[in-house]
DNA sequence: CCCCAGTCCTGCGGGC
DNA sequence: TGCCCGCAGGACTGGG
C-alpha cells in the first residue's frame, strides 16, 4: 500500500545510490509470475548498464532513478512493492536487482572507488513494475491530465479548481491520481478525519473554509507520516530502503481503528464503511454528514 | 468528459 | 488437517 509518505521514504532511503554506476541488471529466478519490466531485459540492460545515477526523485507513488543520458528508471510499487538497499525480507519475491559500483569516473566526492551497492525491487504480490523511459517519454506519459499535481505541492486554489465542481464523494475523489497525486486509501481517511469532513460529502458541497481545512490536513498528515517513515500495517509488508518498518501506524487516528476510541472526542465512534469497494474509516461524532443542500 | 465496476496478483486468516 | 473463499487496494481498462 505504499502511498506518498512511504514512497517518499523509499526515495530518501535510496539517496546513497547517486553517483554510482549500474554494472549489471539481474532478474532472480522466481517461480511466481514475473512482474512487468519495460523494455524487456536485454534492451533494459543495453540502456541501463554503464550509466551513472544522477539523482533520485518521486512522481506521485513512483520512485524515479535518473540516469545520465536523459533516461529514468521508474519503480512503481503499487500494493506490496519495496525499493531496497539492504537485504530483502526474502529471496522468494525479489524481482529485480541493479548492481552498482562507484568507479573513479563517477567522481563522487565521498565515494570510494570500487564500493558496491545493490538497488533491489522486491514485490510480494507482483502488481508493481519497473520501467525505463527516456525523460521526455516520462513527461509525456505523466503529463497533466494523466497525473495531477503532487499532494505536497498542490495549492489550495488548484485543489479546489480540480475537485470543487465534482459530484463525487470527497474520499473517492482524493484517490483519483489525475486530480491530485500521492494520496491512497489509508491517508484519505486520515486526512478527512483531521479536516473533520465526512468522507461521503460530495465535493461540490464543500465550502471554501472546508477546502482550506482539507488542504491544511493533507499537508499535515502527509508530512507527519513522512517523519515516521510511513505506515507498516498488520501484514508487515511495507519497509523502508533498509528493510525497517515505518511507525506511523502507531499514530493513525482512524484507519483500521473501527470500534476504538476516537483520539479527538474520546467516544467509541470510529466506524468502517465501504466506498468504491474500499474501506473507509471515520468518526461519526467528529465528521458529521451535515446539511449541505 | 465523468464515473464506476471489474481485473491483475499473492498471502493470509476464517469457516467448515 | 486441508480446502475454499474473501479480503487487502495500487493503476488500468472497458463500458454506460
Amino acid at each position: 500500500m505504499p502511498e506518498l509518505p512511504e514512497v517518499e521514504t523509499m526515495r530518501r532511503g535510496i539517496a546513497p545510490v547517486v553517483g554510482y554506476r549500474i554494472t549489471a541488471v539481474e532478474r532472480p529466478r522466481c517461480r511466481l509470475k514475473p512482474i512487468a519490466i519495460e523494455p524487456e531485459l536485454p534492451q533494459f540492460r543495453r540502456r541501463a548498464v554503464g550509466k551513472r545515477i544522477e539523482r533520485v526523485g518521486r512522481l506521485g507513488k513512483r520512485v524515479l532513478v535518473y540516469l545520465e543520458g536523459e533516461e529514468v528508471i521508474v519503480l512503481e510499487p503499487r500494493m506490496t512493492g519495496l525499493v531496497l538497499l539492504a537485504d530483502p525480507p526474502n529471496r522468494e519475491h525479489l524481482r529485480l536487482c541493479l548492481h552498482l559500483t562507484a568507479d573513479a569516473a563517477s567522481n563522487g566526492s565521498a565515494l570510494q572507488t570500487g564500493a558496491t551497492l545493490s538497488l533491489m525491487y522486491w514485490d510480494r504480490r507482483g502488481l508493481g513494475s519497473v520501467r525505463l523511459f527516456a525523460v521526455d517519454e516520462l513527461h509525456r506519459r505523466y503529463s497533466d491530465g494523466m497525473l495531477g499535481p503532487d499532494a505536497l505541492e498542490i495549492s489550495i486554489d488548484e485543489l479546489r479548481a480540480r475537485l470543487g465542481s465534482s459530484r463525487r464523494e470527497i474520499k473517492v475523489a482524493l484517490l483519483d491520481q489525475k486530480a491530485v497525486a500521492g494520496i491512497g486509501n489509508l491517508y484519505a481517511s486520515e486526512i478527512l478525519f483531521l479536516a473533520r469532513i465526512h468522507p461521503r460529502r460530495p465535493c461540490h458541497t464543500l465550502r471554501k473554509s472546508e477546502w482550506l481545512k482539507l488542504h491544511a490536513a493533507m499537508q499535515e498528515v502527509l508530512e507527519e507520516a513522512i517523519r515516521y517513515e510511513g505506515s507498516t500495517l498488520g501484514d508487515g509488508t511495507y519497509r523502508n530502503a533498509l528493510n525497517q518498518q515505518g511507525s506511523y501506524q502507531n499514530h493513525h487516528r482512524v484507519y483500521a481503528r473501527a470500534g476504538k476510541d476516537c483520539p479527538r472526542c474520546g467516544h467509541n465512534s470510529i466506524v468502517r464503511t465501504v466506498q468504491a469497494q474500499r474501506a473507509t474509516f471515520h468518526c461519526t461524532r467528529c465528521q458529521r454528514e451535515g446539511n449541505w443542500s
